[in-house]
RNA sequence: GCCCGGAUGGUGGAAUUGGUAGACACGCUGGACUUAAAAUCCAGUGGCCAGUGAUGGCCGUGUGGGUUCAAGUCCCACUCCGGGUACCA
């Protein structure tokens, strides 16, 4: 299967402007966000790729690597896939078919009209004479509406009836078929059967336009009233039930009493057999735009000749680059500015036969699903990357970014990888091992009652309440992305200025679990810069270092430290890792002094957080450069031991004293000892415990 | 509407995945040094109550229930906040 191909597509085109819009551009009124002018659609060839045909991989592969829950999530549903069957409706009083998805076939007896979307190509076909000018001019109408209009606002229901019936090939009875907006061209077949007293859409149209609604289920686990309403076709339900009114002697189907998994397994066998359908997957993701009409972005390498072939370029003929270009005003009819580029543009072969190449550009997304293929071997100058290199690298380990990547970005290079993997460029199937979303580092911002927000240049603070310096107006502090008409942009140039690159680094760490989304605050740059330097006195000052055998509370402190530093940066858990180097420079600050080895061993834990001053700590004390090339320390397990642990003594589940017993100490012992000590008797209030309950090195929990 | 996160002192956040809630840091209070300020150092710091005092008690992880010897952590219902998505049949 050819994963790419060329087509029309569907583009907005504001006429103002002369160009193509992407959606984003397209404001929900229909304007173009730029100008103001509205916008229209246009059918235009674009170059579309077959990312559907990739979905099951996409789905099974996300099963073999390790990404956020909320991430993989997101790319299920963007993937869509659903499970149903595919049926077909013959037409009353034509030769016609309307083939509808459905994922509950099980309701089949239940349908009481179906709906095609407006731009159905069936619609023309099967309206009545009389219906005509209803049904066109409702199709202009929503030819009309914006993606949006047609779905969020259009929570009232629209329709055309177009004069014409389907047969329902359950039980042979006529039903009408309508024209809607609510149904889209772009998913399944664009027609659906309606089934009002089970899918709430359909319940809301046929309410609105008086259109019958046929129980079929009986909700046995819903309370009493519900359940009376919905047997009467008063309220729909789309959960599980048992059916009811679904047989029929017209076809011989007959599924009542069963549930729903049994009624679609029987139905969707009933209609392979009589050949009316078949079981049928879904998915809610599309074919994939791939053409833009810009000038940036890599040319397609791709020839029109005259006699209408097309050509793709070889392999040796690579790189098409982009011509220079005076003006970069686009083409006319939405064309990209390349149309403007005549040498360029024309070619002919050596037959003489005339050509124009492609005006369209490939998105940046061409460029972001493989850069870190790239990466592997940027100097490269014969090949993207060489085998080895990619073979060594790939697939990354650890990848980092932000959330707002989930599902395009990540789901667009996956595709793209797998697609390599096939060709045998790459040699693995997933690109990105390892994901995780760091959050975003906001700045405090300020507004007033009203919600209007002040720049932080206009804000004056007093006794930790914030006011207007112009109106005096007292404001309110909030947390808000950094911005230019905010004022609170933090630059790390003015940071690393004031505090060093070592306490900027340091800080961001410090301030939270990477994921979190947090606000800067200067005063807590001040709190490492501090951290930083009574670091660097402390185990630079000779005064403080000594040569002989470190003290076991020291040695103990800075294994513990080696450990958890070791284990957090594993984790990614970097806040935790500096807070454990700060309770190691404290118990070094209270004890007075230090090893040499111990604080040359600290600079090693400190040197890939705070990499300068570790590297001075480091060469004060006579070490070779660099502490860079030194490895991360080991730490020792015997240093970690412990004998004696303080075990809290809780009554009833509350804390009431603490006693330190050897660790070796049996529980029977342990009871024994907890039960004679001074303070037991008070809470025991001369009453028997009923349980004691010893987790060792633990609890003591006493039940009275 | 649906999906995914989140809620812990005055503030940023810890808590070995059911076992001493508030580590570490900021801020604040008091003290030392200083002519003074900054910097630095020392001590204290969840709330309430009792006591001159060491200390002792009660309450506390968005709300309300539940499971358990034990709940920030597990279960049920809910509130609020952030992000994503949109008639997908």
């Amino acid at each position: 299967m050819r994963l790419a191909y060329y087509d029309n597509a569907q583009v907005w085109y504001c006429e103002h402007d002369k160009i193509v819009c992407s959606n984003e551009e397209v404001l929900a009124d229909g304007t173009h966000e730029k100008c103001g002018n509205p916008v229209v659609k246009r059918n235009l060839k674009q170059w579309m790729l077959r990312i559907p045909h990739y979905a099951e991989r996409l789905l099974a592969g996300l099963e073999t690597v390790e990404w956020p829950e909320g991430i993989k999530d997101m790319q299920k549903n963007w993937i869509g896939k659903s499970t149903g069957a595919e049926v077909d409706f013959q037409v009353d009083g034509h030769d016609k078919i309307i083939r509808v998805f459905t994922t509950r076939p099980d309701t089949l007896f239940g349908a009481t009209y179906m709906v095609l979307a407006p731009e159905h190509e069936l619609v023309n076909q099967i309206t009545t004479e009389d219906k005509k000018e209803d049904v066109a001019s409702y199709k202009r109408k929503a030819a009309l509406k914006s993606d949006l209009d047609r779905t969020d606002l259009a929570k009232e229901k629209t329709g055309e009836f177009t004069g014409s019936y389907a047969i329902n090939p359950v039980n042979g009875e006529k039903i009408p078929i309508w024209v809607a907006d609510y149904v889209l061209m772009g998913y399944g077949t664009g027609a659906i059967m309606a089934v009002p007293s089970n899918d709430m859409r359909d319940f809301e149209f046929a309410t609105e336009f008086n259109i019958p609604i046929k129980p079929i289920l009986d909700p046995d686990e819903a309370d009493e009233e519900t359940r009376a309403r919905v047997v009467k076709g008063e309220e729909c339900w789309e959960e599980d039930g048992v059916f009811i009114n679904s047989s029929s002697s017209f076809g011989g189907l007959d599924i009542n009493g069963l549930k729903k998994q049994d009624g679609i397994s029987k139905t969707v066998a009933w209609l392979e057999e009589k050949g009316l359908g078949t079981e049928m997957i879904n998915y809610k993701m599309r074919d994939w735009l791939f053409s833009r009409q810009r000038y940036w972005g890599e040319p397609f390498p791709v020839i029109h000749w005259e006699d209408g072939e097309i050509e793709v370029m070889d392999d040796h003929a690579l790189p098409l680059e982009l011509p220079k270009l005076a003006n970069y005003t686009p083409g006319d009819n939405g064309e990209s500015p390349l149309a403007n580029a005549g040498d360029w543009l024309s070619v002919t072969d050596a037959k003489g036969r005339k050509g124009r190449r492609e005006t369209n550009t490939m998105p940046q997304w061409a460029g972001s699903c493989w850069y870190y293929l790239r990466f592997t071997d940027a100097r490269n100058d014969d090949e993207p990357f060489s085998k080895e290199a990619e073979h060594y690298w790939m697939p990354v380990d650890q990848y980092i970014g932000g959330a707002e990547h989930a599902v395009l970005h990540l789901l667009y290079s996956r595709f793209w990888h797998k697609v390599l993997y096939d060709l045998g460029i790459v040699s693995t199937d997933e690109p990105f091992t390892r994901l995780f979303n760091q959050g975003m580092i906001l700045a405090f911002a300020y507004e007033s009652a009203t919600g209007a927000k002040v720049a932080s240049d206009l804000v004056k603070e007093k006794d930790g309440k914030y006011f207007h310096s112009q109106t005096g107006e007292e404001l309110k502090q909030i947390v808000a992305k950094m911005s230019k008409s905010l004022k609170n942009v933090i630059n790390p140039d003015d940071v690393v200025k004031n505090y060093g690159a070592d306490s900027l680094r340091l800080y961001e760490m410090f301030m939270g679990p990477l994921e979190a989304t947090k606000p800067w605050t200067e005063l807590g740059v001040k709190g490492v810069f501090g951290f930083l330097g009574r670091a660097y006195r402390f185990f630079t000052e000779l005064k403080n270092i000594h040569q002989d055998e470190e003290d076991p509370g020291i040695t103990k402190s800075l294994h513990q430290t080696i450990k958890k530093a070791q284990q957090d940066i594993e984790g990614l858990h970097f806040n935790t890792a500096i807070s454990q180097m700060m309770i190691f420079t404290n118990n070094c600050i209270k004890k007075g002094k230090v090893n040499k080895q111990s604080a040359t061993t600290f600079a090693r834990v400190l040197a890939p957080f705070a990499p300068h001053l570790a590297e001075e700590i480091w060469s004060i004390h006579g070490e070779p450069p660099t502490i860079a090339n030194q490895p991360f320390p080991e730490y020792n397990e015997e240093y970690l031991k412990e004998d004696v642990f303080e075990y809290p003594v809780s009554f009833n589940g509350k804390l009431r004293f603490k006693l330190e017993l050897p660790l070796s100490m049996p529980e029977d012992e342990i009871r024994q000892q907890v039960l004679d000590h001074e303070s037991a008797a008070k809470w025991l209030n001369g009453g028997e415990p009923k349980k004691i309950i010893v987790v060792k090195g633990r609890i003591i929990n006493i039940v009275i």
